[in-house]
RNA sequence: GCCCUGGUAGUCUAACUUGGACAGGACACGGCCCUGCGGAGGCUGUAGUGCGGGUUCAAAUCCCGUCCGGGGCGCCA
C-alpha cells in the first residue's frame, strides 16, 4: 500500500513506471533502480539517483504532510532508497490486518468474474497416485487464490470413467470378484478396483486372450448392453466412493463434476464446422484432421476414419460448452506437462475456429512426480498410493507430538497428526515451482526441518502459546513507535508486503512465491524471539509487540489457509 | 530424428517474464546460544549460475551453438 505512494511521488518527479527492488535491509524499506533513465536523460545512473534524490527532498520541505510516512529518502549509486516512517506504517498495517482479519490480502482484481479451475480429474479403476496429489494440491491452491483475488470460482473434475482401463477392471472383476465387494472384503473401493486392475496386467502377460476379452467388453459397452453397464455402474459407484473418501480426507470439495461416459460422443458438430472454416480437412480415408502445421503444431486428428470422436473432440466440445453455459471469464486446467502438446493443439483449435474466448483457456502445467529411482508408473507396481502417503504422514506427524507430549488424549492427536501431516505433504508439493519437476524423497518429506509446512504452522502455533499465556487478552496497540528493533520493523514491512505477494501468486499462478514469503514471514518471526522479549517488558512494549504478533499469526494463518493448510493453535 | 521443458554450492531450491547494489534460502557439514514468553528455535562459518561464443556500461537473466536430464511426437486417454 505504501510502494504505490512511491511510485506516484517519482510520477511527480518526472520518473514514470519505476522498477521498485526490495533492498538490503542497510539500505531502506523500498529501492529504485535508476538505470533505466540513464539513456532518456542522458547522464549516469549514479548523477540521476542523486538528482531525483534532492527534488523529491525539496518536495518534502514544501509539503511535509505528504511525506509523513516517510522517514528517509537516500540515493546510493544508481539507487534512491526510501525508508518508512515505521510507527506510522506499523500503527496502519497492524490495524488493518486486525481489522480485516481473514480478509486481509484480499483483492477484487477478479471483480466477481467466474472462473473455472479443472483439476484432479483422475481415471475410474485405479486409485489416486502420488501424481494426483501434487495435481489437488496446486488445483485447491490455485482455487482459493483466485478467490482471493475477488473471482467466482468453480472448482471442476473430469472423471475418466470409461475406455480401456475400466473394461479391463471389469474383466478381471468377472475372473477373480469372486462376488466380493469393497464393504464384504474391507477395502476402499478405489483400491479394491486397482487390485483388480493390476491382477489383470499381471495375468494379461501370461494369457493374451484376456485382452481380447477386455476389447469385447468395451464394445459391449459401448453398444450400451444392459448386464455390461449394470456392471460398470457397480464397480464405478464403488471407485467413486474410494475417491470421495480420499477427497474428504484432504478437504478437497468440487462444484461441478464431468462424467467422461456422458461426453465421449460429443463433439461432432465441432468438426463439421470445423471443416466448414477450413480449420480441418479430410483425409483419404474419411478421417478428419485439424490442420495446423503452419503453426509449427502437428496436425491432429479429430475424427476417426470409421467416424467416431476422440479424446481431444470431447474436449473442443466441453470448453464450449462451458463458455456458452457459465459465463466465464476463464478456465485453468491444472493437468501435468505430459499433455503439453494436447494442450496447445486444443487451444490453437478453439482459437482458429474463431471463438474468442480461446485465448482464455490456460493450462497449468506442472512437472512429473518421481521417486528416486525413477519415474512412477502404475503398471510398474512401483506406485505412490495417495492414500497410503497421506497416512503414513499422519502416522509420523503424530508419533513427534506424541513424543512431544505423551499424555495428549486420542483425540487431540488425531487432529494435530492430521494438520502437521497433511501440511507437510501439501507445502511439500507447492513449495517448488511448479514446471520443475519434483523428486518424492520419502525422508526429507517426513522431516520437519527447513523449508517445511510444519515450520510455518509452529511460528503460528508458538504465538498462539504467548497469547494464550497472556491469558488470551489481545491488546490494541497503543505505542507502534516502540517498535523499533530490526526484526520489528523488518517483520512490519514484510506484513505490508502480504497483498502483493497473493496477487502475484494469482497472476503468474506462482504458488511457490506465496509458500517462500511465509517461509519467510516465520523466520523472521523466530529471530524476533532471539532479541526481544514479549511478556516480560514494560506494558506499553508489551502491548505493542504482542499486536505485532497478532497480526503475525493472522497472515501466517491466512496463507497457510490459501495453501489449504490448516494452522493448528498448539502442536 | 523433430518439438517442448529443465540444468544455480555435496544435495534441493529462489531470482529468469521486466538484464543492474555482495546470486537469496533450506538440507548436510563445522562453531556458538543450552533451566526457553514452545530447542519443531536462533546466531554463525565453508561452498554455487553445465560448457563455448555473442549482445550490453552491466548477463543466472536476452541471442546462437553444444552437452546432460525429463516429457511429448497414436485414427490412445
Amino acid at each position: 500500500m505504501f510502494k504505490q505512494k512511491v511510485v506516484e511521488l517519482l510520477a511527480a518527479v518526472g520518473f514514470q513506471h519505476p522498477l521498485l527492488e526490495k533492498p538490503d535491509l542497510q539500505f531502506g524499506d523500498v529501492a529504485v533502480p535508476c538505470f533505466s533513465l540513464a539513456k532518456e536523460w542522458k547522464k549516469a545512473p549514479q548523477q540521476i539517483a542523486i538528482e531525483i534524490t534532492e527534488k523529491l527532498r525539496s518536495k518534502q520541505q514544501a509539503e511535509p504532510k505528504q511525506f509523513k510516512w516517510l522517514s528517509e529518502i537516500n540515493s546510493a549509486g544508481a539507487y534512491i532508497n526510501f525508508k518508512y516512517n515505521q510507527s506510522l506504517v506499523a500503527n496502519e498495517v497492524i490495524t488493518t490486518i486486525r481489522t480485516q482479519k481473514k480478509k486481509y490480502g484480499y483483492n477484487q482484481e477478479g471483480n466477481n468474474k467466474t472462473v473455472m479451475v479443472e483439476f484432479s480429474s483422475p481415471n475410474t479403476g485405479k486409485p489416486m497416485h502420488l501424481g494426483h496429489v501434487r495435481n489437488n494440491c496446486l488445483g485447491r491452491a490455485v482455487s482459493n487464490l483466485l478467490s482471493a483475488s475477488g473471482y467466482r470460482v468453480l472448482r471442476a473434475s473430469l472423471m475418466n470413467d470409461r475406455g480401456a482401463h475400466m473394461a479391463k477392471a471389469m474383466v478381471a472383476y468377472q475372473h477373480w470378484g469372486e462376488r466380493k465387494t469393497p464393504a464384504s472384503s474391507g477395502k476402499k473401493g478405489d483400491h479394491f478396483l486397482g487390485e483388480l486392475y493390476v491382477k489383470f496386467k499381471q495375468e494379461a502377460e501370461k494369457n493374451p486372450i484376456l485382452e481380447e476379452e477386455a476389447a469385447t467388453m468395451l464394445r459391449a459397452w459401448e453398444a450400451e448392453d444392459k448386464k455390461t453397464i449394470a456392471l460398470w455402474k457397480k464397480l464405478l459407484s464403488w471407485c467413486v466412493n474410494g475417491f470421495n473418501q480420499t477427497y474428504k480426507e484432504m478437504g478437497i470439495k468440487f462444484d461441478v463434476l464431468y462424467w467422461e461416459s456422458k461426453l465421449w460422443k460429443q463433439g461432432a458438430e465441432l468438426v463439421d464446422l470445423g471443416l466448414q472454416k477450413g480449420v480441418m480437412e479430410k483425409l483419404e480415408d474419411g478421417a478428419i484432421t485439424a490442420t495446423l502445421e503452419q503453426y509449427s503444431i502437428p496436425d491432429k486428428v479429430v475424427r476417426r476414419s470409421d467416424g467416431t470422436s476422440l479424446y481431444i473432440t470431447q474436449d473442443l466440445y466441453v470448453a464450449k460448452s462451458r463458455f456458452d453455459e457459465r459465463n466465464l471469464d476463464r478456465i485453468v486446467y491444472v493437468v501435468a506437462c505430459e499433455q503439453d502438446l494436447h494442450f496447445k493443439q486444443l487451444f490453437k483449435i478453439l482459437e482458429l475456429m474463431g471463438f474468442t474466448w480461446a485465448k482464455k483457456c490456460y493450462h497449468l502445467s506442472y512437472g512429473m512426480v518421481a521417486l528416486p529411482d525413477g519415474v512412477m508408473k502404475s503398471r510398474e507396481g512401483r506406485v505412490v498410493d495417495a492414500d497410503d502417503l497421506m497416512k503414513e504422514m499422519q502416522d509420523l506427524a503424530k508419533k513427534e507430538v506424541s513424543r512431544r507430549y505423551p499424555d495428549i488424549s486420542e483425540e487431540e492427536l488425531t487432529l494435530r497428526g492430521r494438520a502437521i501431516g497433511l501440511g507437510a505433504l501439501t507445502f511439500f508439493m507447492l513449495r517448488l515451482d511448479p514446471v520443475k519437476e519434483l523428486m518424492y524423497d520419502p525422508k526429507a518429506s517426513i522431516s520437519f526441518e527447513g523449508e517445511t509446512g510444519p515450520y510455518v504452522q509452529y511460528s503460528h502455533a508458538r504465538i498462539c502459546s504467548i497469547f494464550e499465556k497472556h491469558e488470551g487478552k489481545i491488546p490494541k496497540i497503543k505505542k507502534p513507535e516502540l517498535l523499533t528493533h530490526q526484526t520489528e520493523t523488518a517483520l512490519v514491512t514484510l506484513l505490508t508486503e502480504y497483498p502483493a505477494i497473493v496477487l502475484a501468486s494469482t497472476k503468474q499462478y506462482d504458488i511457490h512465491t506465496l509458500c517462500h514469503y511465509l517461509l519467510q514471514l516465520a523466520t523472521e518471526t523466530n529471530a524476533f524471539y532471539g532479541s526481544c522479549q514479549v511478556l516480560n517488558v514494560e506494558a506499553n512494549l508489551r502491548d505493542a509487540r504482542l499486536a505485532l504478533l497478532d497480526a503475525v499469526r493472522i497472515v501466517l494463518k491466512n496463507g497457510l489457509g490459501l495453501l489449504g493448510i490448516e494452522a493448528p493453535q498448539r502442536m
